[in-house]
DNA sequence: CACAGGATATACT
DNA sequence: GTATATCCTGTGA
């Protein structure tokens, strides 16, 4: 099943976790969430937290879109957007499972080994060839394409990463012992 | 393991 | 205006 506009318009801390096992297809080029990031509203490591910037508008935008925005000024991190309008509240894909297109990743990445071509929010969106253009698209549209995740998929939850406020909250979601995280949660 | 790389935003002077 | 921090990764110690 495909995942519908609807799907993304719930509480960020509802889908997030929906959204491990689901698959993320860029051009052709993807694999299967194994692990992802909730921000919400009251967040304050969420870009959102103090106010609309222009590079942040598309978070405040309509839920079922993507934000995209560059990190430390090299990587380029792709979110999606949840809730409703206004209410800035998104999920940070950390990583992916490769299972479409490992030859296009291959190049795009410059590295054979399979495990690091999209373990990391900057790696996937290299190897999804995820960009600033693709700031504020539809994700239920070209060059997006997401599929619901099984039900068999067994999700953990853990501390987040790389963050300093609110590192405590454990609103990172995994896929149980995939080899493809980031991190181990 | 430490650290450069360098856009964006905020908190200072 | 300058300084500091950041939802990170590759490289070299």
């Amino acid at each position: 099943m495909r995942l519908a506009q609807e799907f993304f318009a719930r509480s960020v801390h509802d889908v997030a976790p929906e959204l491990v096992g689901a698959t993320l297809v860029v051009n052709g080029v993807g694999g299967r969430i194994v692990e992802v990031e909730a921000y919400d509203r009251e967040d304050p490591a969420s870009h959102g937290f103090r106010g609309q910037t222009p590079r942040n508008r598309s978070m405040f935008g309509p839920p079922g879109r993507a934000y995209v925005y560059r990190s430390y000024g090299v990587h380029w991190c792709l979110n999606l957007v949840c809730e409703e309008e206004g209410t800035a509240a998104a999920v940070l894909v950390r990583a992916i499972e490769p299972t479409r297109g490992l030859g296009a990743m291959r190049d795009r990445r410059g590295l054979k080994e399979e495990r690091l071509l999209c373990s990391g929010p900057g790696r996937l969106c290299q190897a999804l060839a995820v960009t600033g253009e693709h700031d504020g698209l539809r994700l239920d549209r070209r060059p997006f394409a997401l599929g619901e995740a099984p039900a068999s998929a067994h999700v953990v939850r853990g501390p987040r990463v790389g963050i300093s406020q609110a590192a405590e909250l454990p609103w990172r979601y995994g896929l149980a012992g995939s080899r493809f995280l980031s991190r181990v949660l």
